[in-house]
DNA sequence: ATGGTAGTAAAACTA
């Protein structure tokens, strides 16, 4: 972190070894120090790390068939890197990972979905924000210079989604996922896109592949996010979700968002 | 209210 400009990102890939090319395009054309990434979809052993590595980036990650899995794409080489939640019930290695760039701390979540509000990952995915509260109490302090960002599975006000009253049963927008998500925010996060956007709408991180032109018809919702403790908030000079990344060929159905820090 | 597509992985399952 020796720049005075320091560029994070986080993307949903739904699959690195699919999007593999236009991540390593986007890294060339962006400028990014560190790069979060969620639904890598592969196992350690075949994640592609050596095209990565060639950019110019490190990498650690943790995945599992098929589903889930995170990764982190870094300038600088990472410590103290850590998966899983830690508190003895599920770890859930393929949703978390933890480290340090520099005197950065970084956490990178690909929060449970929920599946339906009915369906006990709901409640998994409730107990999951709780659980991440406990973490940050645990490991770190609101005072230190603390970065968290991924998939949060919530999108955590009205204005983040194209219709609320339709939405408002969805595992991605019901009253008890947006809760759940702001007590754990609460501990002393600052959501990076709303501070330098606080009032704009139609800024939206997903658009459901099964919505038929939902980008050109403005069905999204945000639900990925950079989030920071205020010493970040205080260096953060902007952020935004990139849409024309979305209109690349063979899009994710997420889009990446960064959160730009002087130093 | 339901279903739509994409990805994994080889038939459903997840999102």
């Amino acid at each position: 972190m020796s720049n005075d400009r320091f560029r994070l990102a986080t993307y949903n890939a739904n699959s690195i070894r699919i999007r593999l090319p236009q991540i390593l395009a986007w890294l060339q054309d962006n400028d990014v120090d560190v790069l979060c990434v969620q639904e890598t979809k592969v196992q350690d052993h075949e994640f592609p790390a050596q095209e990565i590595q060639d950019l110019g980036y490190h990498v650690v990650h943790r995945g599992q068939k098929s589903h889930a899995g995170v990764a982190v794409l870094s300038r600088e080489e990472p410590t103290d890197v850590v998966f899983g939640l830690d508190d003895g019930d599920e770890p859930d290695e393929a949703r978390l990972i933890r480290l340090r760039i520099g005197e950065l701390a970084i956490v990178n979540t690909y929060v449970p979905q929920g599946r339906k509000v009915d369906h006990e990952m709901f409640a998994y995915k409730l107990a999951w924000f709780q659980r991440l509260r406990k973490l940050f109490e645990r490991h770190y302090s609101v005072q230190e210079p603390l970065i968290w960002a991924g998939d949060m599975n919530v999108a955590p006000e009205p204005i983040d989604v194209h219709d609320p009253k339709r939405l408002a049963k969805h595992v991605d927008f019901h009253p008890d996922a947006r809760e759940a998500f702001q007590q754990t925010c609460d501990w002393g996060f600052v959501d990076l896109f709303r501070l330098h956007h606080p009032d704009e709408p139609e800024q939206y991180s997903y658009y459901d592949y099964r919505v038929p032109s939902a980008l050109d018809r403005g069905l999204g919702w945000r639900v990925d996010h950079i989030l920071g403790t205020s010493p970040m908030a205080e260096r953060c000079t902007d952020a935004w979700i990139d849409l024309e990344a979305r209109r690349a060929e063979r899009p994710s159905d997420h889009t990446m968002v960064v959160a730009e820090f002087s130093y």
